[in-house]
Order: C-alpha cells, then structure tokens, then sequence
RNA sequence: GCGGGUAUAGUUCAGUUGGUUAGAACGCCAGAUUGUGAUUCUGGAGGCCGCCGGUUCAAGUCCGGUUACUCGCCCCA
C-alpha cells in the first residue's frame, strides 16, 4: 500500500517548523533592512544557460544536481539551485548599474538533486543577501557583520563559529592552484579515490578532505597564503582587521574552499556542529568577476547564503500565536450578531474565530484543545439582554458583559 | 552515485526460541449534563505488521529483492 506522499526530498512545512522558519526570515528581513537591503525576487527559474556558466561545467551542482528541463516551447529551463547568478541575471536585465551600489536581499525556495540527509533537502530554503558594485574588503566586512547580527537575533552567537578565508584574486588563485596541484601529484600514492577525482575537477577541495590519509597529505600542502599576491594579500588584511573593528569573531581557516567556480577573495562560512554532516549554516564569499562572465559590466559583488530550514532547526525562533478568543452563537439572530462581536474584538487586535457547529460541550472542548483564552457564549437569553457570557477558560469563571464593555473587559484580561 | 540502520493503529512504540483471535500509551469518537471545557469513569472505532517473492505444516518474526525514511560518504545552505 504506497501512502500519498510528498516527492522524495521534499515534505510539507507547517506547525512549529513553519513557525521557526518564518522566524527566521522575519529577523533576517529586518536585520538585512536595517543595512540598507532592499527586496528582489527573482523567478525560482531561469535559463539553464544562467546557472550553468557562472557555476562552472565541472562543478558538482551543475553536473549532477540540477533540475533542469525543457519546457513545452522547447527552452531549456533550470530550477534555481542557488540564488547568487539569479540575481546577477537580474542586475544585467533591469540595468541596475546605474544606481550602485546595490543592496539586494531575497528568500525562497531553491533546488538540488542530492541525496536527502538531515538539513539537506532537494527543495530547501535560503536567505540570500548580495552587495554589488562595492570592490572595497570593506564591503565584505558590512556584509559578514549583517550575517554576524543576524546570528546573534536568532540566538546563535554561542552555537556558531565564522571561518574565514582568500582565495585571492585570479592571479593568485591560479598560481596556489598550480602549487597544489604539483604537490598533490608527487603525493598521488596516498591519496583517497574521491581526491584523486578532485585533483582534475576541483583541487582545492582536497583541502577539504575528511579522509584520514587525505588529511596527513593535506597537513604539509602549501598553503594558499603563501600564494597571495601584494593587492590579495593587503585585501585580506583589510577585511580582518574590519571584522576586528566591527567585533566579529573569527577563525581564519586556510582549508576553507568554496564549491562554486566563481568566487575570488573573501571566503566565509559559519558553522556549527549541531547539525551532523550538514553543519553549514550560513556562507558565501566575493566574486568579482561573476556579472562580466554573464555578459553584463564589470562589477563587484559579494554576498551569502543561509540555509532557513539548518537556521530553523538551531534557532527555534518561532513564537507560539497569541491565544484565541473564540465565539460561541447558539441560534439563528444570535449567529448574525456573532459577525459584528467578532469584528470588534479583531479590531482591538485579538484572534477571534467563531464555533458555531455542535452543542456547546463540544464547542467548549474545541475551544479548550485551541488554547483559547476566552469563550464568548450568545445564546437568545443573551441577545434579549444585550450581553454575552464571558468565559475565562483558565479559571472556569463567567459572567454576563454587555455588548458595549465586551471589548474593554476583553483587553483588561477578565 | 556509494555504505550502515529502520519500516507494526492517527502518533510514539511493545510483540518471547517462528505457533493459531497482533498489544500498550497517547490521540480520536460516543455516553455519564437538555447551554458549560480542560479532571474522572464507561464504552467504541481504527492495522493486508511498507511492498513483492522465497523457506516452512505454520512468517509481524527467518532469507532475498524492492520502495520509503534515516545516519554517514560525496557535495553543499
């Protein structure tokens, strides 16, 4: 007997899961406001041409974990499964370098084929924060603060470490990508089969390796800040002593790569080891050379990402809604004066909902499984003397309230 | 794509060395009040034991396959 369900990766967010995850993007909508971000939603699919060239063929996302299809005009159509190169899609078409620098924040859905774990879904959600047209380290330090306020909304501070690297700019990533390469291959011997596979896709992950012999190996590998270049290196210093100055907390990691081709420089991740295999939480990094590679003007951009649902699951954030007071109508006249009780309680912002099916037993028991706070009881003894029964469902006492004093009873907690 | 674990009621789980009508708790429904809940009492509904096949006189239980979930690898938020 297969059961009805939810498309393997994906499941149905509600309850205090959707609470938290609403949490989540409340606080980092308000924070990222609070920097001067502003809203953009781009489509959740683009030509597959957006993603493909920005991510680079080899990469792992772009090679196996995309969902990507042609539509019924023949176009080939990609789900996102990263916001970054949406966005950047998005400057380019609507002409945005005209007004820089750009603060653009968004949220949403995104997609990738993976096996599902725990925090990793084939549909997941991300914040998303990009800062285009500002090439100075700066920059990166407003953002990384933003993620860094952020965390600490959330409650976070304590369950989350920012690791912090360069990759350098083109010049010096190429040269440490040579280096390594060449170090790696007189080491070819004790290598694990995944790192030998990386040696050609993407080197710098090796790095990375989990793998205990990888992880002797990588122990004497040359390191990137060896490879840095003057302008690199001064730009890396600019941003620590940024973050210095802005109060992050951070530990420089020179094992810290990224899976996408089109970073340069900065770096970032924050991470916690809560989470299992999934302990990312929130990354990303600069990558200057991203909206030229797309065919707009050359302009700098840095920005991140941040898992809601890995966010959600740390955080706990969501609040429980305030309680209810709900309307109990017994008879026909009593039903249509029911409409007008309900509107003034809502409009002195209570959560009012009206139970007007089975015997008032019943209805009480609804009430009481709702966490409502009051019961308001109008039968036809009520009506002809213009008041309402006013339960506290707390202590069990009631008494009759005018229509006129129900509202003010109402609010003083009564 | 690769490896480990799990799969029994709406939910969380029991179920002996294979043995006949598969259980508990919570939840749900009804009654004990005709206009008074959450407590209490009584009763009830609800399971092709994930699916397919095999071994056996006999399978929820053993074996194989499959699917889903889950943990890890890969990769990533």
């Amino acid at each position: 007997m297969s059961k009805l369900q939810p498309v393997r990766g994906t499941r149905d967010i509600y309850g205090a899961e959707a609470r938290n995850m609403a949490a989540v993007v409340e606080t980092f909508r308000r924070v990222a406001g609070s920097y001067g971000f502003e809203d953009i939603a781009t489509p959740i699919f683009e030509f597959t041409e957006v993603y493909k060239r920005p991510l680079g063929e080899a990469s792992d996302i772009v090679s196996k974990e995309m969902y990507t299809f042609e539509d019924r005009g023949g176009e080939d159509i990609t789900l996102r499964p990263e916001f970054t190169a949406g966005v950047c899609r998005s400057f380019i078409s609507e002409g945005m370098q005209q007004n820089l620098p750009c603060r653009l924040m968004s949220n949403g859905p995104a997609f990738r084929y993976e096996r599902p774990q725990k925090g990793r879904y084939r549909q997941f959600h991300q914040i998303n924060a990009e800062l285009l047209g500002q090439d100075a380290p700066e920059a990166d330090v407003d953002i990384i603060a933003m993620a860094w306020r952020l965390l600490g909304e959330l409650g976070l501070a304590d369950k989350v470490v920012l690791e912090l690297n360069t990759l350098g700019d083109k010049e010096s990533r190429a040269t440490y990508r040579e280096t390594l390469v060449r170090y790696f291959e007189d080491h070819k011997g004790g290598l694990s089969e995944d790192s030998l596979r990386r040696l050609s896709s993407n080197p710098l992950r090796i790095l990375d390796s989990k793998d205990d012999a990888d992880k002797k190996i990588v122990a004497t590998a040359p390191l990137m800040s060896d490879c840095l270049n003057e302008a690199s290196r001064s730009f890396f210093e600019r941003v620590k002593a940024g973050l210095e100055a802005v109060g992050v907390p951070y530990v420089h990691n020179e094992r810290l790569v990224r899976g996408m081709d089109y970073y340069t420089h900065t770096a970032f991740e924050f991470v916690t080891t809560e989470l299992g295999a999934q302990g990312t939480v929130l990354a990303g990094g600069r990558y200057d050379g991203l909206i030229e590679q797309l065919g707009g003007p050359a302009t700098p951009g840095i920005g991140w990402a941040g898992g809601i649902e890995r966010l959600a699951m740390l955080s706990k954030a969501g609040k429980t809604p305030a309680r209810p007071i709900i309307i109990m109508p017994m008879g026909e006249a009593a039903t249509l004066k029911a409409f007008e009780i309900a509107e003034d309680l809502r409009g002195i912002g209570a959560i009012v909902t009206s139970d007007r099916g089975g015997n008032l037993k019943k209805r009480l028991n609804r009430a009481n499984k709702a966490r409502a706070r009051f019961a308001v009881i109008i039968g036809e003894d009520e009506l002809s003397g213009g008041v309402v029964t006013l339960k506290d469902l707390d202590n069990g006492e009631q008494r009759q309230v005018s229509f006129a004093d129900l509202a003010h009873s109402v609010k003083a907690g009564v």
